[in-house]
DNA sequence: GACACCAATGAGATCGATCTCTTTTCCATT
DNA sequence: AATGGAAAAGAGATCGATCTCATTGGTGTC
């Protein structure tokens, strides 16, 4: 091994710079930067000297200074409430995918759904200088930090959020019509009793009202759900509709409570991953049988559900697609693009066989 | 769409800088700096002064003029093969919440297990200067550009790999003693015909035998199970063993064929999720009951393995622990701390209800 | 041979915060 | 009133790449 020069370890050496770079070629800064940048001229041989320089040196650019020059730092900054939850996993994987093919970075906080967080997570990648944010904001009535003031122009999206007059753009999926294509499907199949099992922020615990501050895709559902129950002229019994924090052991202190109604619902609609599986803990409790005693649709698959048996029925969403959109957006903005347009996708209601056809 | 900088808008206006402040406070750069970063002295007057001003230019540091001046970014890269799998996942929230107590960002990259984008990877980092690494090489072979280059001294450590022959630090399970523990099990329930499916890179297709590039944590595995096969005295038979790329049809192609072996092995062990994944459907096609006709165990827990049926048994593995110990290790390193050390931590085998005790 | 013109390169400013090294201010003491 | 000395604040350099604006050299044309 080489390892010529003073230090006895190349990792001690400083990094070389550019100066470096054009000292050893025998050229000045700027040629050397237009040989390895590749914009305006440079002979053959500069190209090549540099080039050589460059190698022989193990020259790398240092990002740091040339965002400070151009201002752009080609990173976005990603603000989401729970990386874990299957269906914000896989929007990153779009959400990365998607800036990682348009030369972007993506840099990911988590909040836990908490404000305080979520208010210090956007500071940060304020500071960072990120060109663009993507949040998924934990609260639609604390917002203010959402529109950085003055100069801090860094365009936001929200993701599968939207809030009301806040002009800010939102990639969304049809949960409205989902959740009330998932009751409509309850009802063909013969169910008059009906729960709601919808899952929100972790602190809320579990209740039976909408809590104050619920974000608008749980909004979404619930409301569809009750466009549902009007379709087939039922009304609504508020002993089946709970809501409890996103956590395993208030999903299931709030499936208890539903399943422990009498007379209790045939049929349940679970808003997420949490609380599918706080129903299914609780119906095994009293020995229900899913797809028999009790039916299920959840919202947001899993590879898990297909081999599940009975294999469930779920609310697809688009996830990926849906963190490839987000991008694509929030990238036409930081190029510049004015003019703003929220997107939504349709969900999918999946039946496979967690809904089980009852006496009329 | 003039968009003048007199003021309509206070996004339109460039961001406030540290001069601006100084400027509105009356005083130089230095002393605004000294003021809002809390060092040297200031009049408790001038302090008012510079913060007042501060507030109403809506004033926010450069975070990347400080990291050019400083030579810290604050920031750790975190390269990993796939966020979505279970294991990967939990592990990242407990780097990033660790990091993040300690005053740390992560910038998360996904690679797909593909050297090539793990090399992108590791250099768009090194660009972006961050103070240390944190890598789940996806080969043992081509590491290369694991070693930073001269100057390029980010501390890195590995993260669920070790790799001979390179002197850098890991963080990983001790999964030869888990997957021998997972074996022992079986053969204390009488099993004798026991099959092994284990869990590659994706474009390893499905095989029989040890693909060329194993990751270590995978190698630990089958040694552990060989060994396990030795402690009772038990001969290996190659048909029992398969390898496959972890996604679900190869994992599903790899299950199939061994459970089309004859005589078909009564347990399986299975090397991940993706890998349960498919046992689970290839027994479901041929109408095995897991927990009677076919017992299985596999590597990591998930939150479904629980309300299962039966209840599937896991090796579990400390998976959120294990991303904090590796921030910590990795930051200790970044602080200059010059002695090495890996860090092992144990797997629990946690026996629930889906290996059966068969007649002997 | 003189002039124009283009290709290739260099000098220096710039991005914004920080930090060292003065310089000024102010108070206390003799 | 003069002087020492500390406290407070300012001037300017620095981090490293890039970009504008010269400047050099060379070729071609009249």
């Amino acid at each position: 091994m080489g390892e010529s020069d003073g230090g006895r370890d190349g990792k001690a050496r400083k990094a070389a710079r550019l100066i470096e770079v054009a000292r050893l070629a025998n050229v000045s800064r700027a040629t050397a930067a237009r040989a390895l940048g590749g914009y305006g001229v440079v002979t053959q041989d500069t190209q090549r000297k540099v080039a050589e320089a460059a190698q022989a040196l193990d020259y790398r650019v240092n990002d740091l200074a040339r965002s400070m020059r151009s201002g752009k730092t080609l990173t976005i900054g990603v603000v989401v409430a729970d990386i874990s939850n299957s269906f914000t996993l896989n929007s990153i994987r779009g959400i990365i995918d998607a800036s990682a093919s348009a030369g972007y970075q993506s840099l990911v906080l988590n909040t836990d759904g908490d404000v305080q967080r979520e208010r210090e997570a956007i500071r940060v990648l304020r500071e960072k200088r990120v060109d663009g944010l993507l949040v998924v904001p934990a609260s639609h009535l604390e917002v203010d930090h959402l529109a950085g003031g003055r100069g801090h122009g860094a365009p936001v999206v929200l993701f599968d959020r939207f809030i009301d007059d806040l002009a800010l753009d939102s990639v969304i999926t049809a949960d409205f019509e989902a959740s009330r294509a998932a009751i409509n499907l309850f009802v063909d199949h013969g169910h008059r009793r009906i729960g709601l099992l919808l899952g929100t922020a972790a602190h809320h615990g579990h209740q039976a009202g909408e809590p104050p501050d619920t974000v608008s895709a749980v909004r979404e559902r619930a409301r569809g759900a009750m466009a549902g129950f009007a379709d087939a002229g039922l009304a609504v019994n508020p002993a089946w509709v709970r809501y409890a924090g996103s956590v395993a052991p208030m999903a299931l202190a709030a499936a208890r409570h539903l399943l422990a109604q009498s007379p209790r619902p045939t049929a349940i609609l679970a808003g997420n991953e949490e609380m599918l599986l706080g129903a299914l803990a609780a119906a095994e409790e009293i020995d229900l049988t899913i797809g028999r005693d009790l039916s299920l649709i959840s919202f947001d698959d899993a590879p898990w559900l297909a081999v599940f048996r009975p294999p469930l029925s779920v609310v697809q969403r688009p996830t990926y697609e849906l963190g490839r959109q987000a991008v694509s957006l929030l990238l036409s903005k930081v190029g510049g693009n004015r003019k703003s347009g929220s997107i939504v996708l349709p969900a999918t209601l999946v039946n496979r066989a967690s809904v089980a056809r009852i006496g009329s």
